[in-house]
RNA sequence: GGCCCUAUGGUGUAACUGGUUAACACAUCACCCUUUCAAGGUGGAGAGUACGGGUUCGAGUCCCGUUGGGGUCACCA
């Protein structure tokens, strides 16, 4: 299995999602998983883009067994390295016959296409350069004349492709153009390098989005003239915007590395890009990479394509976010924080688990531990309007200094202390809890919202509490 | 336009080789729980399977046609 993306400066989520279908292939028949860059169009390498590819791969834990960076048996990985290799096998081609040197210019190809065009005919190369005796070519190539290398696609044929996820399918070999193998600047094209390389690496099955289906015939054709074994084919449906169009930069992010950057987890992003055409028949929604081995399978891969929805990948987030020990949480946040205004102080561990606990439930990103609760981290700098004037009765002030009196006289108090002063308070003066609860919430908080009101008061501790009520009771008035 | 792929609620999907009122999840709404907010639980609304024919006792599943969507037709991948 190989994963064989253009280093063109990120990784785009539907390359993902065949990245992790190879992955999953490979992994589930203990096969391996080879990544290999194609960079054979010189117009469009991106600095560092290569670089960037196989850290974002690495993020999301999609490792191959062999690749650029990590040498095997199959090597070169890079196809700029493998320049001879093509070479060699457009020299066979060409020798029996089945590819061909071809001359012309650009603008007389551009011409031949605005005339097939006006004619309403199929857009094809019209094999000139077929026409040339050996002498002239000896001469045009001895000249140095620039050339490239044509494949010779004979009419009259039937291409038949079996694809793993599509059944038969049929093409005309009429409707191929003579696609250029070998471009005049000697590098090869992909359809050439594509196939090359898939043989001489040893690719068994070729997965790959559906946007190359119509070119396969072209692949079989070179795999036929070189008289090799055809590997399988399954061509994957496209990733789509909201609106059925091909998944485009246009309508939101594409980029792992976005995705990423928005704190989403990597088990979150793989778990949602695998149900993105492809699911088990019990259609569970939630698995981690070692359970998308076990289960996967190209069979059950759907054939339409399937709009990329957010949504979804949102409460996926949350669902593994939850999952995750709280160890774990605590260096993600951790890091977080360093990113955050209270980089400079940094609450220590005890007390951040304390709050991841309280929270857990509560949030879907990382940072929102931050961003859902800063009156962990600092005192409420205003309090809500409209929980004043919801919760704020003419008994609060009252209630307030009456349960600031008693938590005083707790010494180390716990989280069953603030519960049982509450309590005590209410069935003493015969009111609902809730005429205490929300008051106390909005005076340590400044909101109406967050965790069980005991736990926020035990993890700000005695004296936070004490003190941000005092405030409180100064400035909330109604 | 030619060729190719494709079509189940708003979204992602399920429905063994045709056989009960088309299932699940996300989103949405209501209720329950918790005197908050979430999470969780329960229930609702939402598709008669793009449309039209046909085969069959019976079709989302098979056949034909139509329509819509997508891909591709480069010295890009």
């Amino acid at each position: 299995m190989r994963f064989a993306p253009s280093p063109t400066g990120y990784l785009h989520v539907g390359g993902l999602r065949t990245a992790l279908y190879n992955y999953l292939f490979a992994k589930k028949n203990n096969g391996k998983f080879v990544l290999r860059i194609e960079d054979t169009d010189r117009n469009r390498l991106v600095e560092g883009a290569v670089e960037k590819l196989i850290e974002t791969l690495k993020w999301v834990g999609l490792d191959y067994d062999e690749g650029p960076d990590k040498p095997g048996d199959v090597g070169p990985y890079t196809q700029s390295q493998r320049l001879d290799l093509y070479k060699k096998y457009a020299e066979k081609l060409i020798a029996d016959g089945n590819a061909y040197y071809a001359f012309d210019t650009p603008e007389r190809l551009q011409e031949l296409r605005d005339y097939q065009y006006k004619n309403k005919l199929q857009p094809k190369y019209d094999k000139l350069a077929l026409k040339l005796s050996k002498e002239e070519i000896e001469e045009k190539l001895a000249n140095g004349e620039p050339h490239v290398v044509r494949l010779n696609v004979r009419s009259g044929e039937k291409i038949k492709l079996n694809d793993i996820i599509r059944g038969q399918v049929e093409f005309e070999t009429d409707i191929i153009d003579d696609q250029i193998l070998i471009k005049s600047d000697g590098f090869p094209t992909y359809h050439l390098a594509n196939v090359v390389d898939d043989y001489l690496m040893g690719i068994t099955h070729v997965i790959r989005g559906e946007e190359w289906l119509s070119s396969t015939p072209k692949h079989i054709l070179l795999y036929k003239y070189l008289g090799w074994e055809l590997p399988e084919f399954a061509h994957l449906p496209l990733l789509l915007n909201p609106d059925r169009s091909k998944l485009s930069k246009r309508q939101g992010d594409v980029a792992v590395e976005d995705y990423r950057a928005k704190g989403y987890l990597k088990e979150a992003l793989i778990n949602f890009v695998a149900l993105l055409g492809w699911s088990t028949s019990d259609n569970r929604e939630i698995f981690e990479m070692n359970e998308l081995i076990e289960e996967f399978s190209l069979e059950r891969v759907h054939k339409a394509g399937a709009i990329f929805n957010i949504e979804k990948l949102n409460w996926l987030n949350a669902e593994h976010l939850r999952k995750k020990p709280a160890e774990e949480l605590l260096s993600m946040l951790k890091e977080e924080f360093k990113n955050s205004k209270y980089a400079d102080s940094i609450p220590d561990d005890d007390y951040l688990l304390l709050i991841i606990e309280a929270m857990r439930e509560r949030v879907s990103f990382v940072r929102e531990y931050i961003e859902k609760c800063p009156y962990f981290y600092e005192r409420p700098t205003g309090y809500d309007e409209a929980v004043i004037k919801k919760r704020w009765k003419d008994d609060s002030q009252e209630l307030l200094r009456e349960y600031v009196g008693r938590l005083k006289r707790i010494e180390n108090p716990q989280k069953e202390d603030y519960e049982k002063i509450l309590v005590e308070i209410a069935e003493e003066r015969e009111i609902g809890k809730g005429r205490l609860i929300h008051p106390l919430r909005l005076a340590v908080s400044g909101v109406g919202i967050g965790p069980g009101v005991y736990d926020l008061l035990f993890i700000l501790g005695k004296d936070e509490v004490i003190n941000r009520i005092e405030t409180a009771l100064t400035k909330i008035s109604k």
